[in-house]
DNA sequence: AAAAACAATAAACCATGGTTCATTGTTTGC
DNA sequence: GCAAACAATGAACCATGGTTTATTGTTTTT
């Protein structure tokens, strides 16, 4: 599909892919057109983005996603791929306990106020 | 104390503690010495900047510190203050829900791989 | 066929959250 | 008393994660 219609189905700007293509994390083909230049975008593109939407959420950098991307696309060895995203994992699941310890800060100032 | 004293209990940089002072998370009053214009750090900045430290590290903004702190001291409805920090509190509740859903996709990921 | 929408590319721009640098003045350790 | 460390101020700088703005060319719509 064409970069717009990823764009709309992903509820992202077509900016927005075109910077994550240049960071490597999704890619596009040729299109079949021989009178234009216009790339075509697969269908996996579409369940990466609205992955990385959620990632992006939860805090992932570009360079983490990226990261764990070619892991999991399995470029290299599967048990180094497995180290880099159990890191990631780890990561996140502090970060989760450090948000737990300061909505416990904050709901105990709520309580004491 | 003095800024360097704070920096060094707070594990923050001086340039962090002048930063966050000018975005109004910390506050400091003018020193007892006449032939200096150092400022003093009361003791509860020490406190403040470890609450910030961790909050940043969950992903609270700037701006959301200030909101809170400013709720917390009470400068308006106490109604009002409660409203502020409950709203964080639930947006912090999101993001961890957040991450939960993207460890679990990277742990089935490794599963499934 | 002409206007409107879409695509590619590059560059500039923006907010956030700091860090670094330069300058000037103060204080402290030797 | 003199160098080294510390403080204040302001400005510049940096990375991250995008967004906006040309410019040029293509396609679609009417």
């Amino acid at each position: 599909m064409r970069i717009g219609e990823l764009a709309e189905r992903a509820g992202v700007s077509r900016a927005t892919i075109r910077f994550y293509e240049r960071n490597g994390l999704i890619n596009s083909v040729p299109g079949e057109s021989a009178t234009n230049n216009y790339r075509d975008y697969p269908e996996d593109n579409l369940f990466k983005l609205e992955f990385f939407t959620k990632a992006r959420d939860a805090g992932v950098s570009i360079a983490d996603l990226r990261d764990i991307m070619e892991a999991l696309a399995g470029s290299c060895d599967p048990a180094d791929a497995r180290d880099v995203v159990r890191a990631k994992v780890d990561e996140l699941k502090a970060r989760a306990d450090q948000i737990r310890r300061v909505v416990e800060f904050l709901e105990q100032a709520l309580d004491g106020g």
